[in-house]
Formats: C-alpha cells, structure tokens, sequence
DNA sequence: AGGTATTAAATTGCATGCAATTTAATTGCT
DNA sequence: AGCAATTAAATTGCATGCAATTTAATACCT
C-alpha cells in the first residue's frame, strides 16, 4: 500500500462517491415537489419521459424502449408501472401486432398531472442563485460527457 | 403548459435524470472491480471509510459517524454492517461507555482486502485517456459544489 | 434521586435496481 | 409447415434507501 494508493482510496477524492451522494441529494431535494404529486422520484421520470412522448413520439411507446430511455429493465418498469396503472395516471395494454410488447399511455389523470409539474418546479429552483443555476448547467454538460463514454 | 415550461419538463434536459443516469452507470462500470472483491457498490464505500479512518482515525468509529459520513441512516447501515460482519470483514460491538452506540473495526481479513483495490481500481481506469479523467475531475469540482449546496 | 427529553440503533414496511430465470410470442431457417 | 433461436415481459431473489416506529440507554433538569 504505497502513499498513493491510499491518497487514490481517500473518500473524498473518489468521484463515485461524490455521483452516488449528489444523486442522493437531489432526490432529497426533489422530495416535497414529489410528495406533492403523490409521486416517487423513478415514477417521476417515467412520467417525464411519457409526457414528452405526447409532442415527440416514438414509433412505439412500449416497456422495452422506456426501458432504454432510463436504462432500466422489466424487473424495475413492470412492478413499477402496475403501481401508476393502479394510481391511475398510465395505460397498459398488449400490442395488437405483437403480443409480447406492452404498450403505454397516459390516462386523462396522467395527461392533467403535468401541468403541476412546472410551479412546483419553480419553487425548488427558486431556491438557487442565477449563479448557481449557470454552474449546474456546466455540470450536467459535464455528466453528458461521462454518459457518453460509459453508455455509448 | 407554455412552450418554455415544456422545454423544462424535456428529461434531456434535466440535470437530476443525469445524475441519476451517472450514478447508476458508474456502479455499473464498477461491477466487475467489486465482484472480484465480493462486495456490494455501498459496501464497498463503507470499506472505503473504514480504511481511510485507519489512517487518519475519527474520535470514536460509530455507525453514527459512518452514517454521517456516507449520509446514511441506521436502516440502511445495520442491516449492511451485519452482512459486512458475517463476511468476516467487519467487528461491531457496543460502546463500553454508551452503550447506545455500535464501535466498528476492520478484522485482519477486512485490512487485508485494501491491498487487493488499487490494482483492480487501476485496471478500471486504464480504460479512459487521460483527457476524459481531466474532465473528470472537473466533473468531480461541480459536484462538490453542488453537494456543498444541498447538505451543507 | 426521579422523571422527562434526547439520542443511537434496530426494526418494519415499501419501492426500487438488478441479476437470473421463466414464460410466451415471434423470427428465421430449412 | 416445423423447429430452433431470439425477443419482450414477467417473475424471483436479494440488497439497498428511506420514512416511521420502537427499544434501550444516557442526559438533563428540578
């Protein structure tokens, strides 16, 4: 164990640390707009990515390519979008053309639901400086970067 | 729902997605490290504490202090530290003098195991240029800020 | 000293993530 | 057509995260 190894393993320098609690973080901080609409934070992003499918949509709206835009599998989406067909806000039903695939869509409730979204949004954002919004724009530039390598 | 609130609500463009994404692929990129060492991504960040506290040792190594370093609670850590336990890696006992509180250490096979991370953590970071881990510690500047800003 | 408030873990319940397996439907090949 | 390979979900099992409650020990206050 040389002197810099143990500096490679201190915590604080480990940039998987710093993703995993700054993940965390905004979670927390998301937590009261979230509680708001009855949501968690992953129903949440599924509902993102649902509702901007309704001005851009896909091909198919299906399980398998919401899975691909939130990198998540049918062991995460298939439990977790029984819960929303349960609250009611999303559809579920086989395709037609193709058994195996599950098709979505958003109920009249799920279609309403997001024009909650942008005041509770602004109320969180609210709390940061212009300054710090134009650095965390710096950083999502920078996670876009790491995404790319590591994904694509 | 205006134009610029839609644009808002694009999951490109948010920065919580991105770092829920970053995270979640960073683990990913760490499996194969931590399979060879038979531990979990956040048990692995608890043997990251408990090595540096080797070094530069905290007054008292509770779950308390581990908790407040990683930003975990009790439900998360107990059930953790007691599989980290029964892998041998890890020593919980009760305080001596509070006996509220749970003191760890590290068993000779939990020291032991530091010596096996800086070659596999090596092997891991070949795989980027020297460019992409610039950026990456750039990366890591932001998300300090940002965690400074949300918890401090 | 005695009783209340506080504190540290543990426990309980629920919703992810994700690997691995299973099931059912479709494709592709001969 | 017939059958193996592939594919999309669903299911199973396990380890988190985290809120809420419980338990046990200590601090505090008069």
């Amino acid at each position: 164990m040389s002197a810099s190894d143990s500096a490679q393993l201190q915590l604080d320098n480990q940039l998987c640390f710093k993703l995993y609690a700054a993940s965390r973080a905004v979670i927390r901080a998301y937590k009261p707009m979230l509680d708001a609409l009855g949501l968690t934070y992953p129903q949440y992003l599924v509902m993102l990515v649902l509702w901007q499918w309704q001005d851009e949509a896909p091909v198919q709206p299906t399980l398998k390519a919401l899975g691909q835009r939130l990198q998540l599998d049918s062991g995460t989406l298939t439990p977790l979008l029984k819960r929303l067909e349960q609250m009611g806000l999303v559809l579920r039903r086989r395709s037609a053309s193709d058994e195996r695939e599950v098709h979505l869509a958003l109920s009249e409730a799920g279609q309403g639901l997001r024009a909650q979204v942008p005041p509770l949004k602004a109320q969180l954002l609210c709390q940061f400086a212009d300054q710090e919004l134009l650095e965390m724009e710096g950083l999502r530039r920078n996670l876009d970067q790491l995404l790319a390598r590591l994904n694509g």
